[in-house]
DNA sequence: CCGTCTTGCTTGAAAGCTAAACTAAAATGG
DNA sequence: CCATTTTAGTTTAGCTTTCAAGCAAGACGG
């Protein structure tokens, strides 16, 4: 599903099907949890919450790309934005292809094929990498620039819309924390870097 | 983005580009949220977790899928089996097109394709619906059911390994509880259904 | 040095998705 | 009733993503 690197195998633990086949225990839940044989369902609540989860996450992805595409002035994929997010607050404004791709969970391939896009857009331009003569990467234009600077917005006003202002400070800070354990220790999530917006240098 | 129903337009407000374009105020936080001209931005800590919510529900969404699809004997997108899933559960084994397009956050056209693919498969068949002369309805097959059976145990394990087992029970029920807030009072996540798994009267 | 292996990225074709028609069957409403 | 509008789903074309090769530069390892 994504050429990147790792490739943990899922042991396909053949299990009896006694409960629900989409996986619920329907149990009086704390009770009996680790009780059915090799704890491998889940409990009714946790089966909502994970539901929950893949319901809400999903329309929510969705929302938020909606919002930047169905602007006719904007018109980026979420993942084009998070793009030019990337590399704007980059020192110098550009990144190795790999890296970015990683920042942004993109196969290499995909991000290959975005960029090109984006480049044709004139949103960025691709560079050879000095040290490493196999290496690209990825150069925020001026008007990559601009453009992010006419959509960022529009994105934070649907990021406070659709949840910071539903669910309030706090709990947006609950959802970081929870899920900030699932992923890795130096996932690339930082959030304080250059961001030379005003009166950078002009690039490209 | 979808071309289901809703269309709520998104005010473009056009704001001052004060703080780092990507959209977070750097702030010393709780003090001065509310202060900025049109509280448009978000403080740092508000931007790091929304950072991780994007970065690990896109990781996590990703794995799931691969769980998946990676093991040749399954080869479902995580949306195929959650179909599956949510035809099973339906009373009769079978959903009415557009229905099942709202439970699985697919646009109409998308779940279409699917469906018409699922369906050289021999995993669904669509059937006229009776009440109603331009509606369809997915009807899970045998085949499909035996298939979803199949899959269940490597998706639960998969939500396991990589969720539930790592930030717990208690926070998994939290972010079910936080999530569930972002989404509509009356949105398909119910459970509690039919689940005629074994001896299910031969569907198809 | 020179062959081999690995890494970093690109290519090209196939598969999947989106957006905008399009079809057919209800509902509306004179 | 019949014309009009809605609703439910499908179709088609064009774009995006995936998957499997492919290619070129660096890193080994004699």
């Amino acid at each position: 599903m994504h050429d990147t690197t790792s490739s943990e195998e899922q042991a396909v633990a053949a299990a009896p099907m006694t409960p629900s086949v989409d996986g619920a225990r329907d149990a009086q839940d704390e009770a009996d949890r680790a009780s059915t044989p090799e704890e491998l369902w889940l409990t009714a609540k946790e089966q909502e919450a994970w539901r929950t989860f893949l319901y809400a996450t999903t329309l929510l992805t969705d929302r938020f790309g909606e919002a930047l595409q169905s602007d006719p002035e904007i018109g980026l994929a979420l993942g084009e934005y998070e793009i030019l997010v990337r590399l704007n607050e980059a020192e110098g404004g550009f990144l190795r292809m790999s890296e970015l791709a990683d920042k942004v969970v993109h196969s290499r391939s995909r991000l290959t094929h975005t960029i090109t896009r984006m480049e044709k857009r004139g949103l960025v331009e691709r560079v050879r990498c000095s040290s490493d003569g196999r290496g690209r990467q990825a150069q925020l234009t001026a008007e990559g620039q601009a453009l992010l600077e006419r959509a960022a917005p529009t994105h934070v006003r649907s990021v406070r819309d659709l949840l910071l202002d539903v669910i309030g400070h706090d709990d947006l800070l609950e959802l970081g924390r929870i899920l900030g354990r699932t992923i890795a220790e130096d996932a690339p999530i930082a959030v304080g870097c250059p961001a030379p917006h005003e009166d950078a240098p002009a690039r490209s």
